[in-house]
DNA sequence: GTAAACTAGTTTATTTTATAAACCAAATGA
DNA sequence: TCATTTGGTTTATAAAATAAACTAGTTTAC
């Protein structure tokens, strides 16, 4: 009846995360931070787990000085997150 | 951008457990058992975290000899779920 | 009639998560 | 130069989920 949900998607955080990276394929942590509105410690966090699920691809490098991390989907990343949406709709079948 | 989800129903078993609740309107403690699959000790937790939101009303009773724990979904719950279900489609707009 | 197994849960303890607070290294600005 | 800001990471704390243990009673089998 019930399928399990992907417990690194359901939660808030890193599934705005995946979802913003679906749509917009690359972004910096700064950007993911302002969308978010997370923390940056709660945002770093997450993002590692996502990282090492293999949800996403971090690159480290400088921009103007600064540090600067980019956040990739992969291709787990993007499926993991369309079985996680279609499961999801077992729970919200109000819709028939 | 993205709302902020609630907390009580961000959570695979009580979103499970007020889902089936939406549709039956009422039901046993050992029917959501054993359609959310979950261990008695986490539902009976579960359980008390929604009455005390107030989505849900509980009557305890006895039915051949035996106790019986009976669900109903609540107006607030009612509500809180379809706010839930809407603010949820921020996450998932893949859909455009 | 009494011990063993089962029903229907609750409570407590443990593990896992999420989040916040503190910290670091370097850059910028007064 | 030293206080502040940027862009984070690490560590500590709070909250949540889950499992294990327990309660209270019932049924079944001897």
């Amino acid at each position: 009846m019930f399928k399990d949900l992907n417990p690194i998607l359901h939660s808030q955080l890193r599934l705005a995360v995946v979802s913003i990276l679906i749509t917009v394929k690359e972004a910096e942590f700064t950007y993911l931070k302002e969308k978010t509105n997370a923390t940056a410690g709660n945002l770093s966090v997450q993002i590692n787990k996502l990282k090492e699920a293999g949800y996403i691809e971090v690159v480290k490098s400088f921009k103007d000085n600064y540090p600067q991390t980019i956040c990739k989907i992969t291709p787990q990343g993007v499926q993991a997150f369309e079985e996680y949406v279609k499961d999801l709709q077992t729970y919200l079948n109000i819709k028939k």
